[in-house]
DNA sequence: CGGGGATTTGATCCGTGTCAATTACAGTGG
DNA sequence: CCACTGTAATTGACACGGATCAAATCCCCG
């Protein structure tokens, strides 16, 4: 079943039961992966869309003297690409905790966009809240400094972990080492701890061994100056965003 | 006319003369902006699509406290989007130079795309080509000390410098600021400044007035670990690459 | 010939990196 | 049920890249 995908499309676009029904057709076949193993390779071309229903995940590249970049994660229902226009990968994608991913060929996928064009336009919003999703990490790493960094990015993955269904109002399952955090922001381990010690002192998250909790949602996303327009791919009012 | 646009499309897909005659068609109208203004602006939500024609401009991001992150340059024959899928804006766009923008109807363009599917393609691979972009400049900011950052800056703008007829093999042409610079890098103007000279000091750029020469280009790539592949987009062959 | 932004220089401070070692913890096999 | 093992989290000492603040040219443009 490709469930997750549907359920992410449904938070952009009303779905008939006809489309449904056709996306469930779609899958050719699955995949599992362990944890930390490669899901797609850089360079590597193929002619089927993956989608991850089971686990996460992350893009990532790899320096010269093993330093590794993670640019972004991949939660259930997040297509590798959700556009074909890519066919050639700039990166590897690699499983964070084991994963399923169902593979769905391009050509199939074009002709149920083509019958149900609000696939067409989910897909489309997905592809541009990854985008914007890259711009504002590229700001954050940027322009401030590693706990805002570190909060941040607290923020939002308790935003996504929910829509995901991994996670609530206040917590998430942490699938992730701070080696792992780190590697977004581009700091050491060793001081990714020392900022999560720091939030920790603040007491803007707690760490029970695989959970993340928020003791107080707005008080962290105002200390990491969190807006999660950006996760929401536009088409809503200005209103629900303050600056 | 939408020359810029036609000639960017070319690099990517073959377009027949129908092709090239229905894309002139769709101007709109034309808008004139000055140095160091916004094209558009953050929030904002529109029925067009927005091509610049003349002159650079870049996508940025304003925080409390007057810093601003540069997110990407765009270079004539750039879209403002080439997607319709975020019609509400996650940052600004202004000019770094004046600028002359073609507006064209969303609708228009997307049944031009319709009847010439080669369009539609070659506009994915920009924003393919953008979003490889964003993940390039992310990772650069992540893992690698200034003085390769700005290399890489570099050599990246050379290529699409020279793709934009703003500069050949061996130079480019440059409006920007070494604070401009410094804003994408997410360092201090001062910082930037020390790291132009120490380039300059190993012989990989001449700086004079506002063109930027490179005496060996291969070397100051090698230097910036720079592999312009992620500026084509996929559909290459592997072996272009060097890794 | 002025005026204002852009580039350049110098001095000092602080955030993060680096290196090394220790502790906590989860999974494995005896 | 516990020792065994490897990975993740944590701590400390120290070095360094880049930030910050201030001031001085430089240079383009009116």
């Amino acid at each position: 079943m490709i469930t997750p995908l549907i359920r992410k499309l449904e938070s952009f676009e009303l779905l008939s039961d006809q489309a449904k029904t056709r996306l469930n057709g779609l899958v050719a076949r699955f995949s599992s992966h362990a944890a930390r193993e490669d899901i797609v390779r850089e360079y590597e071309t193929r002619g089927d869309m993956r989608i991850l229903v089971d686990g996460v995940a992350c893009r990532y590249k790899v320096f010269d003297g093993g330093r590794q970049a993670i640019l972004g994660f991949l939660l259930p229902g997040d297509p590798d690409h959700a556009d074909g226009a890519l066919n050639l990968f700039d990166h590897h994608i690699g499983t964070i905790t084991s994963c399923r991913v169902v593979h769905v060929a391009r050509t199939a996928m074009d002709m149920a966009i083509r019958d149900y064009p609000a696939i067409g336009r989910a897909l489309r919003r997905i592809i541009a809240i990854e985008e914007a999703t890259l711009r504002v990490w590229l700001a954050n790493m940027g322009q401030r400094a590693a706990d805002k960094q570190a909060a941040h990015l607290f923020c939002e993955l308790r935003t996504r972990m929910a829509a995901a269904g991994l996670g609530g109002e206040d917590w998430f399952h942490n699938p992730f080492t701070q080696e792992q955090f780190a590697s977004v922001l581009g700091i050491t381990a060793v001081h990714m701890n020392r900022m999560v010690q720091y939030l920790r002192e603040l007491k803007l998250v707690y760490i029970d061994g695989r959970i993340i909790r928020f003791p107080d949602v707005s008080r962290i996303e105002g200390f990491a100056d969190f807006h999660p327009g950006y996760l929401l791919g536009g088409g809503f009012s200005p209103a629900m965003e303050r600056e």
